[in-house]
RNA sequence: GCCUACUUAGCUCAGUCGGUAGAGCAUGCGGCUGUUAACCGCAGGGUCGUUGGUUCGAGUCCAACAGUGGGCG
């Protein structure tokens, strides 16, 4: 259940609070897609880098160890010891990055699984079975990620599908929860907002997923192709068309500078594997700008990578150090960047909630936006 | 000492019937936005051990020498 707590301009300040813990928004959720951070993170890492809530995957969860599998092991929460909120996606972004061999129809969509190319169907059913299965916090609903740019006819056909779906998987999302076996009889479902880059269709979309009184809203299908100003611009006209007194979640955004950006337009919550990601590939974000740590003039730099940070790897280690181990492809080296990257993502989002707390958003947002996403 | 194999990019090696050289790794740089991603892309880098010979033309065929490995004494 989402409490607003302030806001400045369109941004706001709030909580979030589920049968798995109360969250503070806006908020980072750490990408956890086979129920671990990619790079050797635990849940007490998870922990100690302040994330509030973790993001896991449908689609690769249902694959391995398999959903019936999680539900007999007692779900995900026991499984990986994360005892706070889980949000897991619906699968619909898998359809839409494994296109290979992929077929959509009304009922669902047939695809090929990436390990061992097995035939999977997965519908809206499908899906909020195996998340009930999962037992996680927040299901997703089973949408269709379209790339940007799409052709408007396309869109249109899609995005009509998505709410007809929705409706599925709500009614679905309801009979799960009534049974007295399910593992968590109180999962939320998150509705998807789709239209690609047509103004119209967003907002008409939007209104039909609103009557629908999830417990949130999200704007999917976008950092999928369009320019960046282009999704900005898209936050702009949906907003306004979003329940004032729902959760509003951005999917899959983004660097620094566009989850402030999105802050500033009204969305309340991010994913996004980027920090874990680059940060196994070298890239680590600081207060200073991005730093690819594999550059050469960082063989011989004894100091933190960010001495503005406080996470375990700054407080300790080198830069020199940490190149070393990642040039060497020591495990080691992957885990400490991931450390460090959503450690200052979540303290990205604990600055942007103290600057909404104490009415200096603007000028954290004027002074890091840019700086945030520069090259060091 | 004799026999034999090898010598091509920093390293390990390809290189067809003779037509002025390629890869992987390494190095340097870049990319990554609801993870098929410890991944992907680009770039730099070679008087083909040396000296001769055959040939229009030799990394490639021949000889000698040098170095390295293996075998036999």
């Amino acid at each position: 259940m989402y409490k607003l707590i302030r806001q400045a301009g369109t941004a706001r300040r709030g909580e979030f609070t589920t049968v798995h813990g109360t969250f503070q928004t806006p908020a980072f959720m750490n990408v956890a897609t086979a129920g671990a951070i990619k790079g050797g993170l635990s849940a007490d890492d998870l922990r100690n880098v302040g994330c509030q809530v973790m993001l896991s995957n449908t689609y690769h969860l249902h694959l391995r160890p398999g959903d019936d599998v999680i539900r007999h092991l007692g779900g995900l929460h026991k499984l990986s010891c994360w005892n706070g909120p889980i949000l897991t996606d619906s699968g619909g972004f898998q359809v839409f990055s494994l296109a290979k061999l992929r077929k959509i129809t009304e009922e669902g969509t047939h695809f090929s699984s990436h390990i061992d190319g097995k035939n999977i169907f997965m519908g809206p059913e499908q899906s909020m079975q195996i998340q009930s299965n999962i037992g996680s916090t927040i299901a997703m609903a089973f949408d269709e990620c379209i790339e940007n740019p799409s052709p408007r006819e396309y869109v249109e056909k899609s995005a009509a599908r998505t709410v007809r779906w929705l409706a599925r998987c709500k009614n679905e999302m309801n009979r799960l929860n009534s049974l007295p076996d399910t593992l968590n009889q109180h999962q939320l479902l998150f509705g998807i907002n789709q239209g690609g880059c047509y103004d119209d269709i967003r907002i008409d979309n939007m209104k039909s997923i609103a009557e629908l009184d999830l417990d949130g809203y999200a704007i999917g299908g976008l950092a999928v192709g369009e320019p960046t100003e282009e999704m900005y611009r898209i936050i702009d006209v949906v907003e306004p068309h979003m329940p004032k007194d729902k959760i509003r979640y951005l999917m899959g955004v983004g660097t620094p500078g566009n989850i402030i950006e999105a802050v500033r337009r009204g969305v309340d919550l991010f994913d996004c594997v980027m920090p874990a990601r680059n940060g196994r590939h070298g890239h680590l974000f600081t207060w200073q700008g991005i730093m690819n740590i594999n550059n050469s003039k960082y063989i011989e730099d004894n100091s933190p990578i960010d001495s503005a940070c406080g996470c375990e790897v700054c407080k300790k280690y080198s830069r020199a150090y940490l190149r070393h181990l990642i040039k060497a492809n020591e495990m080691l080296g992957m885990r400490f960047a991931v450390i460090h990257n959503l450690y200052f993502y979540n303290e990205l989002m604990l600055k942007i909630r103290d600057s909404l707390d104490e009415g200096t958003f603007e000028s954290f947002a004027e002074k890091y936006t840019d700086l945030l996403d520069s090259r060091i």
